[in-house]
DNA sequence: TTATTATATTATAATCTCTACAATTAGTGT
DNA sequence: ACACTAATTGTAGAGATTATAATATAATAA
């Protein structure tokens, strides 16, 4: 069994133990982002899936993007005044953003629960969660670069 | 003589060295950057001035917060659909965010140079910098829980 | 100090992302 | 297949930010 097929039947389990009903649109969207590498938008899964759904609303897309969030199959990724980035939740990971061409890579790290504890200990907060990004260039534009 | 007008000094000479123009707006923009410890939004700012500019446009706002930033004199703090909040750069630090009514608390913790080492390794993007913040529930939210 | 010139401000319209709403349609358990 | 409830659709609208063009002004040099 495919890896996509495997995330797509978890994730397909989660919704039905939650109550959420399972529609096609529900299932297309969830299995573009399974199987997208690039952190698509709201618009891009619009678009994507045009072709399939060609009644289908934005606000559809939106709407299911907050459900799967709410539920904890997706993570929504925030950067600046732009669309916000939305990401299927495998394992944990962290992301490098090329300041460039936007470009969205994962790499893992070991969780920083020290930072939250610290946070944590000086703010009197109590800690749910954290985020963190690291900005740079890619190979691609670096070269770009030196070529120009 | 006192941090903030110190700090305001700094910054208008950073101007200055960059060929920005110090116009009152911009004057009175930074200033209230430095004394606020809010993290305001653009809007805030605009709010703010109204009394000393009754004039100002909303736009200089704006367009002053991205010379800033592009000078690097403040940095934007961008969370989902929500307007972007502003923060003077005078220290590195960290922000701690509520959840519940949005109140960002700043902590120091010593620079995550190693992650943005594996993050280049792995990658094999040239890292420019990083970005992160922690979740949580600030004291006084978590006591209006409490009590009801 | 004044004249010059590029830059900044203003006011407004427009754009872009996302959400609210009401009517219609369609899953799901019996 | 039925009934019940939730999901989808289409559209209008909110909120944040930017584009544009006309006007005003800071900085520089004469």
């Amino acid at each position: 069994m495919s890896h996509e097929h495997n995330d797509l039947q978890e994730a397909l389990d989660t919704l039905k133990a939650t109550g959420v009903r399972i529609t096609p649109q529900r299932h297309a969207i969830l299995e573009y982002l399974i199987q997208s590498m690039t952190h698509p938008t709201a618009d891009d899964i619009y678009k994507a899936l045009e072709g399939k759904f060609p009644n289908m609303s934005v606000a559809t897309v939106y709407n299911n993007l907050r459900v799967f969030r709410e539920v904890g199959l997706v993570k929504e990724l925030t950067y600046g005044d732009a669309s916000s980035r939305f990401d299927f939740v495998t394992t944990d990971h962290y992301h490098v953003i090329c300041e460039d061409c936007g470009k969205i890579v994962d790499f893992h790290y070991p969780g920083l629960d020290e930072v939250e504890q610290l946070a944590s200990h000086v703010t009197g907060f109590k800690v749910s969660h954290h985020r963190m990004e690291v900005y740079g260039t890619c190979p691609e534009c670096s070269n770009e670069k030196e070529v120009h």
